[in-house]
DNA sequence: GGCAATGATTAGACAAGGTCTAATTATTAA
DNA sequence: TTAATAATTAGACCTTGTCTAATCATTGCC
């Protein structure tokens, strides 16, 4: 039951993390852990949450220096579609969301699959970063 | 020289927002004519002080009030891509964005012309409430 | 026009997400 | 083991956005 290209062993994060140049502490390793061992976007304040959730181990400014260390190695992806908080993807391959603007849930579309046509040329001397497309939906039966 | 579907000109906004059931007020009126006399995404913080440029006349509960009541109008759209601040695009007719993630700025990609194929079928009971393409891009010289 | 009744605006307190700082603590290389 | 460096911490701080209770404007009606 492979979830993720990382592996979800605590033993194994250590390596992973020395791998993208980041120096393994408790706390990163904590944090990694939570990310990586659920196919979830969470929240900065939900993982201070979890990895919190038995005794206080780690601080915010710990929480989001590691996620912005992680976001920097590309470790994982920012979702930004609520105006309010940024969610964390442990998935890095290609992909797009659905966003129940109800809910706020989110759920992943592979982006082999999709194909966007018909875009403008990229104005001068500029390159693509990335292709972000949202599909927001909601419960049809909601007004 | 049309830039929108709503004339740019102050005397004509108080019955555009009467048709759309908002009583026109001094306040209402110059945060449309800042909206609509410009082909321009703004956060709530620079209408603000475009507002209040000559002498302060609007305050900050009135500015995000008025820009609530025009999305629950639909006369104008948010956009979600700083995880820091919304932007308000008083173009609602369909189009996409590209997205400069060094300077924070935003141009429309008119929709017209694109096509996004290869979407997986919706969750059950669910409809799409829009399509949203952000086309994160950054000067090609920078690392 | 004048006058309630209703709706809009206001200043400032408040809340939440996120950043910063200076001091402490852990990791590392030797 | 130790010295140097890097990471973590508590809590102050900042910014965006919301809320509240009081004031002010707008409106429909006589």
């Amino acid at each position: 039951m492979v979830k993720n290209e990382y592996s979800l062993s605590r033993d194994n994060l250590p390596e992973m993390l020395r791998s993208h140049g980041i120096t393994p502490t408790h706390q990163r390793i904590e944090i990694a852990h939570v990310l990586f061992s659920r196919q979830e976007h969470l929240s900065a304040d939900q993982i201070l949450a979890i990895v919190n959730g038995r005794t206080p181990e780690t601080s915010k400014a710990t929480v989001y220096n590691t996620l912005n260390l992680f976001l920097d190695k590309k470790l994982i992806r920012e979702v930004i579609v609520d105006p309010s908080k940024v969610f964390y993807d442990p998935n890095t391959k290609p992909h797009h969301h659905f966003y129940n603007v109800d809910s706020g849930e989110l759920m992943d579309i592979d982006a082999s699959g999709v194909h966007i046509s018909g875009l403008p040329p990229l104005p001068a001397g500029m390159a693509t970063e990335g292709v972000d497309v949202i599909v927001r939906i909601r419960s049809s039966s909601a007004s």
